[in-house]
DNA sequence: GCAGTGACTTTCG
DNA sequence: ACGAAAGCCACTG
């Protein structure tokens, strides 16, 4: 089967990217986010935001991975239209302590979470 | 292998 | 301040 042959190829080689990525939203403490910048960064991608938000789209439907912790670099979150539902993003991270007002976090600078200040 | 696309960011007008 | 374009890396068709 072809898609046996794709899962054997695709399980053979995962690339960090992803593990690091679900490894460090994973540990995003609650009542705060991070933003994509900041995980690629941390991953020494700097220039890999895109790609975060790519890997945080195979995150979707993973509840290991609280992918509503992750915004933009403004705290905006932008990804609330590919959630369940537009509310859905923005209820999670009220319903942890956070205060969203017009798609944004408020107190963003005291909200976020830098990977590389936190884990190091 | 080339072209298009994307949960981003920065820069220019 | 807002909008458009470029830069960026990886995936898909």
């Amino acid at each position: 089967m072809n898609a046996r042959k794709q899962e054997a190829k695709s399980s053979k080689v995962e690339n960090p990217f992803f593990s690091d990525v679900y490894d460090v939203v994973r540990q995003v403490p609650k009542g705060r986010a991070t933003s994509y910048v900041a995980i690629a960064a941390y991953l020494g991608n700097k220039r890999g935001a895109r790609m975060v938000g790519w890997a945080m789209s195979r995150t979707y439907g993973r509840p290991d991975v609280p992918a509503h912790r992750v915004v933009n670099k403004e705290g905006e979150l932008t990804a609330r239209d590919l959630f369940e539902t537009p509310t859905t993003m923005q209820e999670r991270l009220e319903s942890e302590g956070l205060e969203i007002m017009n798609n944004k976090i408020q107190n963003w600078e005291e909200r976020f979470w830098d990977p590389e200040k936190e884990l190091h």
